[in-house]
DNA sequence: GTTTTATCGTTTCAAATGAAACGTTGTAAT
DNA sequence: ATTACAACGTTTCATTTGAAACGATAAAAC
């Protein structure tokens, strides 16, 4: 008497290919047209949306491990994306934020960025749109629970 | 004028971080109670649906590389779970089975992967889970218009 | 004020990864 | 038949990975 698991339809299964298949088609563009790995995108993203931030911030934001983004804004610094100075009142903080090369290259990246995931989620009526959001967000605060607060994610595309 | 790319509204990134900590999540279990790792609990599974199969039968059903398939059923054989037969007609191919080992293994954490899936889902109602698989389902067929066949799908947690 | 204790970011190192090369076997072309 | 070509699974090797150790700074305890 098999048990029943049906793996295209066990959800952390499907919900991973589903993530690669995402994650893989996406950074093919960005690696591709402006050089940038996945984990630079990932830093690089994040600080798009504010500004400064920590090293530490970015893990959190972020959900990669603290060598990766270590790494990650090393690289983005040295090819003069960012600018990295010391906290003023913290010497162990960094303050991170986009240098003017790396503005500019926000400003071309990130409408780039949203116009393919609009082409991806046009395929859905906006309804639909709204419940993919709540459904998944009603699936992240589950499984929160069952994580050890803080526990470092490991890596996959994106 | 900063281009409105809100990361946490950003679809690659939340399913991301979704399927990690689904992921990282189940395969804690499965790690700690029956010592598997990421990719043989994924052979091993995929096994539990068919039998027997190619390791390239594997790679095509998991979106695994072949190298790591390789590896993984090494593993699982020399762990006793797994037997590995040539093939009668064609000596390229690997005809991979349940041991009786493995088949016992199998009985006890299918059951409790699916448990595991029932707890997490029973956060949605039925029609949220049918709306859940029916949008993963429409977004996966969209995405894979964009990547060329046949890419091998790196790896996250599962 | 001195001594723990904690936090931040980097570095180290062993393990995992995956692209490519490989040996082997089967298939197609001639 | 012989010769090219393709498919399967393993192995190699350079790269990436993340856990742990580390040095430096700050905060807390005493």
């Amino acid at each position: 008497m098999p048990p029943d698991l049906r793996l295209n339809r066990f959800l952390p299964y499907r919900l991973n290919i589903l993530s690669k298949k995402v994650s893989l088609a996406l950074a093919t563009r960005y690696q591709e047209r402006f050089g940038l790995s996945i984990p630079e995108w990932r830093v690089f993203a994040t600080l798009g949306q504010e500004q400064p931030l920590s090293s530490n911030d970015i893990v959190e934001r972020t959900a990669m491990d603290k060598a990766k983004v270590s790494r990650a804004v090393n690289r983005l610094v040295g090819a003069g994306l960012l600018d990295r100075q010391p906290h003023p009142h913290d010497q162990r903080l960094l303050r991170l934020s986009f240098s003017r090369k790396g503005r500019e290259l926000y400003a071309q990246v990130a409408p780039e960025a949203l116009a393919w995931e609009a082409q991806l989620l046009s395929v859905l009526t906006d309804a639909e749109r709204d419940q993919l959001w709540a459904l998944m967000e009603k699936l992240e605060q589950r499984v929160a629970e069952e994580i050890p607060a803080s526990t470092p994610l490991s890596d996959g595309l994106d």
